[in-house]
DNA sequence: GCAAATTAATGATTTATTCAAG
DNA sequence: CTTGAATAAATCATTAATTTGC
């Protein structure tokens, strides 16, 4: 149950660096490109390395400071399990998918979440893989009956020697059926991420261009 | 500049959808999965499909409520380019690449993308890209030094003709001399996608589970 | 009937590939 | 041509459903 082991892998790599010469080691590979509109804006700060990255980030906290992760979590959330929808959310998920819907932007990422939070717990990022996987899925069933059906209808015994190999990755996709979005719009996603730790949370806006980090409502915990 | 042509696909496919009948249409292939500690909270809301998903979400919001979106962004972002790093970014990112950090996780991105954008704009995705892509060109770079030794030294020329094809995929990570990150190492992440439209920013929580939205100070737009 | 072992399904993450801007 | 950005494919990992032994 607990047994989360975070271990990130950042290592004390950075203990034994005893001055930061950065910005003149080794450049771009092309020319030095001169800096941009707005770069070194005449008071660069020399990039403390020591205060960010630090490498003990990963295996501590884990006797002290948390006095109340035991209290709130006993039936809505099991600590940190995978999401696991109910029959009304992948409802709602296979009718957008039959209706055409692949590949969500944030926004009806955003609409979706919100909605079929109603129905259980949900957080946006599963819905973004839900229709990956299913997508995935789908095509690979798809084309596992395709080839299936002109080699041998049955006999599931020794059926990989004909070497399923790396053709029709793209040809194989026009072949649905219905109508499917085209391979490779460019839809700008503009998904951000977000500290996820045990006592600080931050959110980054990205909307913003003036990147400023500010703490939730620390009262909540 | 503004041509974005949002055009979602959300088609009006739901407009001749007489009534909502969902959680008994296709369960899972195996016994019905009878549902969860809390899913039907005993005020199911029938999921309200026209009030979510409006197909017309796309190509409208172009005249009337975005004034400001043609004042702010003249000299720091000229629409919707691409990240375009300055010199100093690029020193910092390399360097924490020599360090070895090729996957960072959320907190190392944020403090990444905050230390960073004081040498020029950056958002967070622009730092899991770089690594992203950063890690996948020096790999490929190192395959075909690899097989271009004993193959053909030089020749610039015509080299797509010699079909890195599919093999080796997963034995030629090892190879990389420093010390590399094993593969598929579980590290949770745990993103956010968010809302990056023009007159409404939202920013769900994740860590939270109450699952809130909020709007982030309006005034400042 | 119930609990441990097995298996199928699928959520989550990483890598490979591709598109397009500059 | 380089490279940022995005999607597709591969695959790890966890959970639910099934089977099995008692």
């Amino acid at each position: 149950m607990g047994s989360m082991k975070v271990h990130q892998f950042a290592r004390g790599f950075w203990e034994h660096e005893p001055s930061l010469t950065l910005g003149c080691k080794r450049l771009r590979p092309l020319a030095p490109k001169l800096s941009n509109t707005d770069s070194t804006p005449t008071t660069v700060p020399p990039f403390d390395l020591k205060s960010f990255i630090r490498p003990e980030s990963g295996p501590r906290k884990l006797g002290s400071s948390d006095d109340k992760r035991e209290t709130a979590h006993v039936d809505t959330h099991p600590g940190g399990t995978r999401w696991n929808p109910t029959q009304e959310q992948i409802g709602i998920l296979e009718m957008l998918y039959r209706g055409g819907m692949r590949t969500p932007n944030a926004q009806q990422i955003e609409q979706i979440t919100a909605q079929l939070g109603k129905y259980g717990k949900i957080e946006g990022k599963n819905v973004f893989y839900w229709f990956q996987n299913h997508k995935a899925r789908e095509r690979q069933k798809q084309k596992r009956n395709n080839l299936g059906l002109n080699h041998s209808p049955r006999a599931p015994g020794v059926t990989t020697t004909t070497t399923i190999s790396s053709s029709l990755t793209h040809e194989s996709r026009g072949d649905f059926g219905r109508e499917e979005d085209s391979p490779y719009k460019r839809k700008c996603r503009s998904w951000t991420f977000e500290c996820l730790e045990e006592d600080k949370r931050y959110c980054r806006n990205e909307g913003d261009r003036t990147l400023e980090l500010f703490p939730l409502h620390p009262e909540n915990r």
